[in-house]
DNA sequence: CTTCAACAACAAGAATACGCATAGTAATTG
DNA sequence: CAATTACTATGCGTATTCTTGTTGTTGAAG
């Protein structure tokens, strides 16, 4: 899950950063209303989260010219409190969801995750494919009886793979969505990492739920 | 714990959140209803207190809108004497408890305690794990049959771990909860108060009850 | 049926980041 | 102003992440 930051306050962007990071989402900022329009249409983030007061281009005019073009991505807006008004425009302008500053961060991961769980997956939030069950909550994993623990970068790649199950995800695809912008494209990080995964889930059962598909990328099996 | 008091007198305002923050809870203040419902709905607070003759919007008001839009956070109101049929129509629109102005602060400080206890762990308000037990009206800690003195920070932290046992707390959730909102991200004093705890009350135990999960933050183990 | 090239899997080691202890500094409190 | 408490800074060990090189697989051409 790959997040956009348009936030110019540093201090606000790196709590926002971490605390995404921490819970496994590859997160870009950038600090003004042109880059963050530039970097929303040429890269493929599953959100954005925008404050309103930018520079350079203002958060409501950044929204409503993506709307515009076309562009789909669920957008949170942060908005000072005094700022009510805004908020109605930027709910009008396309946006999903808003929070008003100062904002408790669980808040923020709170929607964040809502707004993934209405774009797809089960209603409560967990992820099940076969008797895998991943609950984004509490992080926690199991298949079948057994609790299996996982590193940060692991669980990312479990979760982006089980929310895209039968999907067919290519290299690129799983780069963009869980590691960062500025990553070397030649390396086998992810199949090391698939093979960990292997090791850790489908390690000693017949059917194997993480499947190569050779020349494109790996699947998560949904049909048994 | 966090507390919002929406108070427009400055006096009785900060006379509160002393009190308060004597007692270990984390406490925002803000002076009329505009400000207290953005608060009220934007920070995850454990518990708020209200004034209800409040400048901008009445204290009314403001519970009756939090109710209406599913926030379900106590609320204690605060009343003049006389203002009787107000703390009918406090209750009746949502309110979890009252108090009569002038009022002694331990009246307050007690009913808090005991929402906290209504809220969550035993009936009794003493939150307990594994052999560690923790008495919110006397502040009291004991693992076994040994006492743990704890500092106010210390104590604090643990309560926040206890009532959340068996959440992972990240980072940023516990700083919003026992620290200050405008914190310092870049510093590692949650990861101090941890040890400090851990000296206190996992040395020479062959179970660590505060267990690190490496990558996001710390749980308070529920499970033997 | 070989042979070869492209691709994937794996093992092992290097680099990095993270959590933790420790010690020192700043701020409170009595 | 002494003592306690709150916080900062630093360095170290280790889990995690990533790189590299080798081996194994697959499928198509000879």
């Amino acid at each position: 899950m790959r997040i956009l930051v348009v936030e110019d306050e540093p201090k606000v962007a790196s709590f926002i950063r971490r605390a995404l990071e921490e819970e496994s989402y590859a997160v870009d900022v950038c600090a003004d209303g042109q880059k963050g329009l530039d970097w929303a249409q040429s890269v493929d983030y599953d959100l954005i989260i925008l404050d309103l007061m930018l520079p350079v281009i203002p958060g409501l005019e950044l929204l409503k010219q993506l709307r515009r073009n076309g562009v789909k991505i669920p957008v949170v807006i942060l908005t000072a409190r005094s700022e009510v008004d805004q908020r109605v425009k930027g709910l009008d302008a396309g946006a999903d969801d808003y929070l008003t500053k100062p904002f408790a961060i669980e808040e923020l991961l709170a929607r964040t995750r809502s707004l993934f769980r209405r774009a797809g997956g089960t209603p409560s939030g967990i992820l099940q494919v076969d008797d895998l069950v991943l609950n984004p909550v509490t992080r926690e994993v199991s298949r079948g009886e057994q609790r299996i623990e996982l590193t940060t970068k692991e669980y990312a790649l479990l979760e982006y793979l089980m929310r895209n199950a039968g999907r067919v995800l290519t290299r690129p695809m799983i780069t963009e969505h869980v590691w960062d912008l500025d990553f070397d494209t030649f390396t086998n990080v992810i199949d090391v990492y698939i093979s960990y995964l292997r090791n850790k889930i489908d390690r000693g059962r017949e059917q194997s739920l993480i499947q190569t598909v050779r020349g494109s990328g790996y699947v998560m099996r949904t049909d048994v």
